[in-house]
DNA sequence: TTTCCAATTCGGAATGACTACGATTTACTT
DNA sequence: AAGTAAATCGTAGTCATTCCGAATTGGAAA
């Protein structure tokens, strides 16, 4: 998902727009990998000095709610990236070096639910991780 | 695993036999699901008041690195159960109303490794949320 | 353009899971 | 029974996250 599309999606939802929550939809548009809420502030500090933690806090859980970021919890630590749209359902890798991920089309759920007739299945997690091909040669 | 042999793998790795290992293995063996540190500290509070946070995580920890535990990240809290011996490597689902779990043969690893030749895969998660029988009737 | 107000942000305090640490106790060896 | 390293206790510290009241502001309405 690119900025545009975000700031549509908040108008639409009847979100203001305001310079938080651009800056933060940009950063998150450029890095394109999870990102934590330290992250965030982090790197938004040098032109945002005052953008309290309660606003990014806030900010990046509303944007997951209105699907514009997906989040996981990694190391004990809520992270967010931007949606991607480029398919529909599905999972990633991610390097445990650099942050980045890479799209995984395989997903198993339909023979779960076939073995698991009696179960209400809400949500499921799949995650991959290691090192990209970058990071390796690298190390 | 049982508490039998969860004492005889402490006993193999040097780690001497207490009563709180004791108590805290006895109640994973019964409870057969996913316990927070907080969930063993209450559940121990009866019979051990005096059993200090420290030595609850200290313990859940070691036991993790044994492979006496299972252990998973969810909701942000860090979750610790028995490791299943049944079968070889396998998920999990998870009632989240009860904690129980029912495990899962299928995994995708092997497609992942094939469409992934240039990564290094250290480690993967794959867990099923949602609504066992009992609690689903219960509701 | 000006007014207005709910939404948003700010700054800081509170919470809760988890870790660290020195002092004390204890399990196991000899 | 003595000795010692391991384990525990009690408490304080850390870190991510949430909460809250006061101040600000985006955008609709006048
Ligand atoms: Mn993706
Ligand atoms: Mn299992
Ligand atoms: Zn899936
Ligand atoms: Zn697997």
């Amino acid at each position: 998902m690119n900025f545009e599309l975000a700031i549509e999606r908040l108008k639409s939802e009847g979100f203001k727009r305001t310079p938080s929550r651009e800056a933060i939809l940009r950063l998150l548009e450029l890095e394109d990998r999870y990102l934590s809420a330290g992250d965030v502030k982090k790197a938004l500090a040098a032109d945002h000095p005052t953008m309290s933690q309660d606003t990014v806090y806030r900010n990046l859980t509303s944007f997951s709610e209105l699907k514009i970021l997906e989040e996981t919890e990694l190391g004990g630590e809520r992270k967010f990236r931007m949606h991607c749209d480029r398919h529909g359902h599905h999972h990633h890798f991610i390097c445990m070096d650099c942050g980045r991920t890479e799209e995984l089309d395989v997903c198993p759920m339909e023979q779960v639910s076939r073995a698991l007739p009696a179960f209400v299945i809400d949500d499921h997690k799949f995650e991959v991780y290691g090192q990209c091909p970058d990071c390796r040669s690298a190390s």
